[in-house]
Order: structure tokens, then C-alpha cells, then sequence
DNA sequence: GATGAATGAGGGTTCATTCAT
DNA sequence: TATGAATGAACCCTCATTCAT
């Protein structure tokens, strides 16, 4: 249906994020060198981080990080743009199957959940606004990749799903808003503060299912 | 009326948090210190502060900061102890006084936003969240002081709401994170990577009467 | 004579040139750290010396060097602060003592080409020359405490020489440059270079009375 | 005349000295490469230069230099030996064209201060100065080819003008150091500690003169 | 208790040099 | 021949911590 086919559009890869970087050269080492810096940052923070354990977990030498990245903050920074580049492809690799209109946001807030709180995401965020303070455009730019990337996301599928009837008259952001929050605050908060390694499935489920509850008990069209 | 003596009372400030440390002298220059310490350790993080930036802002020489706290992590534990305990304590000394439950809510809500996001509030948060993979206690102690408090006032709250006639039969742990949720994720996504300085009160209240309304649909009791 | 109380009295120290440092305390650690950067930076230049070396030779750690001195450009230009008030001290302790003016020149020429050529001295001048692109304040402010502060002293001198009668009515800066440059260019030019370790005591007598044939040929005063 | 012959023919330039170094290919490369050198390391003195300097000035790959020159010292030193052939060549440049010996001497005199305190061969100068202490050899080399060079030529022609009974009879070294250091040392010595950027063409020429009056006033051949 | 001088390990960065291409 | 990627030692400087006073 012409509902489904709006939703899938939207959720389908954007063209123009090309995944390479954007001032050229992405060769093997420089990948490497990433790799090793994502490791010592995220454990570390950006402070905490030293080139010499950077060096050290990309395999390279201390002096061949200059050659790729001129000092640590563009390391750091390159660094955010790559996560950047892929937490976005994640949230646009989301493929929703399911019939129903229910179902698929289910679908999506779980998925949602998982990619959230993955270790390896939750360390990033968390080094990230460790150094808000220090690189107040590193906060923007991941919150931009982020949050509001799939914020926007949604207002698209809901404004469409205003249009088709299937959620009553609304601003669609302000739902967008609202769907998230009920469904990823509570999990997300405790992720944050180290307060739990990861939720167990059920446990997203449930809470999910609870918050899609008030969601459609105030969205949905009633009969 | 016995509601409202109830929401009171639940409110009122806890005897036996008393504002002085469990383990230990509360002098005036381990109060300056302190100081010190909340101010560079909040605009650097923990890893960004150094210990001679921290007795300039104390205004005391850096040895006296040995003569006061072990080392450095203990400065920063010991910090992160007092600030719970002023977080504690600005939580609990919100006294509604409106007539109507949504009121009483509302201005909950709007008193929550305005503490949370706060540039002193924040700043710590993305102090303590930026330090949690090196002290994961700290996140916990943190988290457990402002996010769970508060949710679990509140969830003190709805249970007699509940008994009361007033909220419809739940879970009111549940209600209580998805008000919160409802009321101050978006505002605390945004203020915690740094991609806003300050909501406005206006924009505040916006926020939070769009929540309630949601929360109200499905939680209040219907005629 | 009158003319002998003049000469000695424009060679007496001058009072205003405290020995001290200009800004504040100079400890014993300040002067073990000067002594030890004047080794270093005579034998390797500004940029061949290393603070590692510098703390070394002045049998200090590394750390206590930024106790004294901000950073390596301060600590070399303290170091030729400290150069150029010795300098100037040794210059003004010169006291002649002999009757005949010519002679009381020739006593002046021999010390101050041996004062000039003194190895220490040497290498502090090819230190200050190889930095002067770098520090263009350095050059000057050697060049007025060592060159000029000479050539002032003999243009003073020479002026009385003059009212006195035993100086033929001339330019007595100009006088002055000529004498040096008679008595000392040779031996400084080939010093500067390092093309002779030192010149003997004879050697410099000859070229002192040569230089000074030529200088009283013009200066005197005829029968 | 006999005389001015003379003169002209000491003048002249040296065959035997090819512009060419004699151990080795001269190709465009290599010139390159000297030629971004000398720049670098007169701004910046031996320590003061990296290689990597060296090669952005010469507009070659850092790799090459090494093809053409074993290491930094052997390309300093070759530099060094390129500089001396220059100097050497500029001072036999040369010619004198006036009649009286006086106005030779005079042309002579200011041609060698022109060339001495160009500001390109004042930061050689400095440059060779402050790595004495490193190469003590190129010092030496360096002030054969300058200096003394000037001094022997100078001496051959004030030999062939006591022969003439131009000058009366001394020691034609002696002369020619006594004129050299009459007519240059002052200019010199501020140039060398960077005092002032160049003398004017006046200054020059009233040092001159006043240089040769003295000189003249004991050397020329009285009536 | 309070200080500030002193330390040496480690921070980020640059360097001369090598080597596969 | 000419390159530029790669290296690790050494650079200047800052750090948390100690200790005599």
C-alpha cells in the first residue's frame, strides 16, 4: 500500500552520505589508525585518551598519526564525523516489515533501543559529552547524526500518517518527540550513567509495549 | 485536604541528609576546596583538571589539597558525593502548592526542568557521565541521587494518586518514568550535548503541557 | 692630574646596574639553573640545546626548570640578561693605571681584547649571533652592553682627551670606533669564526701597538 | 698604466675556481635543493632547520634530499662550500675603475661593505657563527673565503703600491687589515647583531672616508 | 595545618632518517 | 631517480605527587 511504500521510502539509505571521508584519502592505515583511536577514546575519553595508546592500539607508530591526522583534537574530530557517518547508516538500515502500523513503530523502537544502547554506541555518546565542554561542535554534530536524525525520521512517517488517518490530527514532531521519549528515555538515562550493561529483551519490550500504550492511547484515532 | 497533606509530606525535606559528609571533617577550606574542585572539574572533566588549576580556584596552595583528600580520585569522589547531596537536597526542597493534581504536576515538571538542565546541572552531569568508564561507582551514585530520586518521589506520588481515585489503576513506577520521560527527555537530550544553552521558560511550559496532556490520556481516570 | 681623576672616574662601576635579577628572587636554584643553560647554550646554540641537557648540567630535574623560568625562550633570555650585566661589570672593573695616555689606551686595548676573546666570552657571542634571526631583541641588547657600552666609555674619555689638548680636535665617537677597530677587529673576526683557539699575549700586544701607530698618527695632537 | 694594471689584474677574476663544486654532479636538482637550504638555514640557523623545511623550500620530496646528500650535516657543509665559491666570486667581481689610488681604495671600500651587509650575506654569517661550535671547520672555510680572501687581495695590491711609492713601507698585511678594519668594522659589527637593517649609502660613504683619512693619514707616502 | 619547591614520568608533537615503490 | 609513508627517538612542557619547612 501506498502507506507502506511512504514509510519504507523514508527508511531506505540516503544518497549523498557517501560512507568515505570527506577531504579524501581513506586508505587501509588510516582506517586503522581510526580504529585504534575509537578503542583508546571511548574507554578513555578524550583527555584520557594518549597518542602513544592510540599509536599502540592502531598498531602504527606514534609519528605515523601525524602523518594522517594533524593533532589530537582533528583526530577527534575526524574520529566524530566517522561515527557520525555510521550511526546514521545504522538508523537508515532499518528495514520495517511488519503489517501494522503499531507493529512497525514496535519494530522501530526496539531496534531503535538496540542501536542506542550498545555498548559501543553508549561509550561513544558518552565520550561525547565528556568533551562537549572542550568541543561544543562535536555535541551539535552527534546530536544532529543522532537524536534528531531519527526524530526527523519519524516526523516524516508520522506527518504521512496524519495525512493517511492513521494517528489523529497533530503536530507530527511534537509526536515524534513523545514516541521517543516513552520509548527509549528510561533505557537510555540508565544506559548513560553506567547504571546497567544492557537491558535484556524482554525488558525492552515491555518497555516499548508500556510506552506505546500511552503513545496510541493519545495518537491513535479513535473510532 | 489529606491528598494534598499526602503530596506534601512526600515532598518535604528528608531528615538525616544532613549537608555534611558521612566520613569526615566539613572545614572551611575543605569547603573551599571543594569549590575549586566543582569549577575546574566541570568546565574540564576529570581527566582536563589538574590539580594546580584546582588549588588556584581554591584560592589554597597545592599541597594543602593532600592535606584534605588523598589523591585526586578521591578529590573527585568526594566532590561527586557533595554534589549528590545538593542534588538530593534541591530535589526535595520543591514544595508544590497548587490545588488541582495537574497543577501540582505541571509545576513539578517545570521545577524539574529548570533544576536539570541548569548550565551548573549539566555541566556536572557531562562531568560525571564523562567519567563513568573510569569510575563506573560515580554514575551509579549520581544516577541514584537525581534520576532515581526524584522518579521514585514520584512514584510515591501516583501510588496514592492511584489509591485516591485520582490516576487510574497502574504500575506507578511505569507513570512515573513515562512522565518524566514525557516532560524532560527532549529538553536534557538537547541541553546535554550542548546544542542549546537554555530553554526558554515559555518553551518549558510548552513542553511540559504537551507531555501532560499525553500523560493525562491514558493515566487519568475517566468519567 | 685632572686628566687621569677623569679617566679613572668614567671607568669606576656604575651604580643603577644592580647585579640582581630584574624581577625578584635570585636563589641559589635560579643561578645552578643559569649556570648550567649558559654551558649548554654557549656549547650548542638556542636551538641545539636541549632542556633535558640544560637541567642536567645544572644538576636539576627537568620539572624544576619551569619553576623558575616560564618556558626555553625566557630562560635564554634571562640567561643573556644575566650575559650582558657581567659583561658590563667586567668592562666597568677595568682601572688604569699607567701615566702616559698612550699607554693608558694600550692597557685598555689589551684588556678588552682580552676580556672579548676569553673563550667564555666568545662562545656567548656566537650563542647571541646564531640567535639574533630568532631573538632580534638579543642582538641589541648584547650589542649595547658590549660594543657599545665600550664605545660610549672610550668616547667619554676621548672627549676629555680632546678638551685636555692631548687628543687633536675631532669626533670623539668617531675616535673611538677607529681605536677599536684598530686594537680588536682583527683578533674579534678571527675569534668569531673560531680560527684561533686565543690569541698569544704578544700577538695581541703587536697588533695593539700597530692598531695604535696608525690611531695616534691621526688623533695626536702635532708639535 | 703599470699601476692601475696591476690593480685590475689582482682584481680579476680566478680561473680555476668554476662556479662548480668539485666533488660532484652539479645537476638542477641538486642546485634545487641547495638553493631551498640556503634559505632555510640562514632563516633559521643549523638547529633551527628541518629537513622538512628544507624540502617545501627546495620543492622536492623529503626523500630526495637524501639521494643527493647523505644527511643534514654533509648537505650544511656542502652549503657552506656553495656559499664560500659565491662570496669568493662577488668579492673578484670586482673592478675598480678610478684613477687616483685613493679612489680606488674608496670604491673598494664600499663595494666590500655593500656586499658584506646584505642582508642575505648577514644571515649566512650568522648562520655559519652560530654553528662554529658544531663545525668548527666551517668556520674556518668560511672566513678563508671571505675575510682573508679580501685581506690577500688587499695585501698583493698594497705590496705593489709600497713598490710604487704609493704607500710608504710597512707591512702591506698590516695595511691591509688596519683598512679593512677602518673602513668596515663598525658597519659590521651592528649588522651582525642586527641593529640595523642596512646603513645608507651616505652612512657608508662618511665611514669610508673618515676610515681612510686616518688610514692614509699613517700609510700614504708623505711629501 | 599549610606551604611551595622539587621531582620524574608522561603528555603531545617534531625530527632526521629509512625504505618499498 | 624520486617519492612519500613510516618510524622511534627526542623535543618542550605539564602533571600528580611528595616533603622539608
Amino acid at each position: 500500500m501506498a502507506a507502506k511504500a511512504g514509510w519504507m521510502s523514508k527508511i531506505a539509505a540516503r544518497p549523498g552520505d557517501t560512507a568515505a571521508g570527506v577531504e579524501g584519502h581513506d586508505s587501509e592505515k588510516r582506517r586503522q589508525i581510526l580504529d585504534g583511536a575509537r578503542e583508546v577514546f571511548r574507554a578513555k575519553g578524550y583527555e584520557g585518551a594518549s597518542m602513544d595508546a592510540i599509536a599502540k592500539a592502531a598498531g602504527v607508530s606514534k609519528g605515523t598519526l601525524y602523518v594522517y591526522f594533524t593533532n589530537k583534537d582533528e583526530l577527534f574530530e575526524q574520529l566524530i564525523a566517522d561515527e557520525k557517518q555510521e550511526l546514521a547508516a545504522a538508523l537508515d538500515a532499518f528495514q520495517p516489515k511488519a503489517e501494522s502500523f503499531r507493529e512497525n513503530l514496535r519494530a522501530f523502537a526496539i531496534s531503535f533501543n538496540d542501536l542506542l544502547t550498545g555498548e559501543s554506541h553508549m561509550s561513544t555518546i558518552r565520550m561525547v559529552v565528556g568533551a562537549v565542554e572542550k568541543f561544543p561542535a562535536v555535541g551539535a554534530i552527534f546530536f544532529k547524526a543522532g537524536a534528531e536524525r531519527g526524530t526527523t525520521r519519524l516526523t516524516e512517517v508520522f506527518g504521512e500518517a496524519i495525512a493517511d488517518g492513521r494517528l489523529k490530527p497533530c503536530d507530527p514532531l511534537v509526536a515524534a518527540h513523545h514516541f521517543i521519549a516513552l520509548c527509549t528515555a528510561e533505557v537510555m538515562k540508565k544506559s548513560l550513567f553506567g547504571c546497567q550493561l544492557r537491558p535484556t529483551p524482554e525488558g525492552v519490550e515491555k518497555i516499548v509495549d508500556e510506552g506505546l500504550d500511552v503513545f496510541m492511547a493519545y495518537y491513535s484515532v479513535k473510532p
